[in-house]
DNA sequence: GTGCTATTGAGAATCAATTACAATAATACC
DNA sequence: GGTATTATTGTAATTGATTCTCAATAGCAC
């Protein structure tokens, strides 16, 4: 399976609405898809800052919607008070599994939860659009650190 | 299996810590008992100033942890900018379904989840502390409104 | 009762996220 | 290519949820 790049996708449904591609949108994504996991506004205004980018932190938050919306990148929720994102096309669904000591992410694949899909959409006529696992918990190093 | 109260619970719990028992935290926790499904902070407190009570945000803000801490309340996470809770004591572990164009919410159990704990806890040595696991989709209403 | 200190309400402060606005620049059309 | 249209930008102000400060109050231990 060929697969578009994320560059091809954005540009395709910016010209689909009439959207305008600007150099500070493409900045943004190509910072995204250089970041290693998890990531917030925060951190890519500051990495793109550490690149010489001028983008304003208000682009960044007027362009997550629209990575977003295209299926590149999706929200995270750790539950610590923001956002948090990542990149998710091209890459298979995953949950969080997070240490509440350290912080320390893990990812996993849980393939059960495709079939509770389709049954709560069978059993109450639901057309299912997404889900999120997350688990907390505490690694071993935290463990004895109690 | 004969529970204590929630009432009970709470008062052990604030006996324990050398905390303080108040009308205010009671009040806010009877209130909480009484609603049916999920709230947030302003509903809680229209509700409290309905009754007459006199209770400040501020204080819901500070007895909520406390709830949480001792295991009759849950954080509920809706993705729309801000914490919605429930009380859990005494009710089976759910997940939520949610519509996301008129935002009911459905709950329904997830057995399956309690192995995929099991087997985080082998896999990674984590210590399982819970989980949130949350669906959304279109209900057939919204599906026929589309 | 008395003293210690946790808790309260009110309002100020904080912080992430959104918005207003004037300037700029991408696209469509000639 | 030149021009008009209007989406997008950066800046700064604003919003809205939550937390904090502070002086007054009120539980609880003795």
């Amino acid at each position: 399976m060929v697969m578009k790049s994320e560059i091809q996708v954005f540009r395709e449904y910016i010209r689909g609405r009439h959207l305008r591609r600007t150099p500070e949108r493409e900045q943004i994504l190509q910072e995204i898809l250089e970041i290693q996991g998890h990531f917030d506004v925060d951190e890519l205004h500051l990495r793109l800052r550490d690149k010489g980018s001028k983008v304003s932190k208000a682009s960044i938050y007027r362009a997550l919607p629209l990575f977003i919306d295209c299926g590149l990148v999706r929200e995270v929720d750790f539950s610590d008070g923001h956002w948090h994102y990542e990149h998710i096309y091209g890459h298979a669904h995953h949950c969080h599994l997070r240490c509440l000591g350290c912080g320390e992410v893990l990812e996993f694949q849980e393939p059960e939860l495709g079939r509770l899909e389709a049954h709560l959409a069978r059993e109450y006529g639901y057309r299912i659009k997404g889900h999120q696992l997350q688990v907390q918990g505490l690694c071993a190093t935290c463990q004895e650190a109690e």
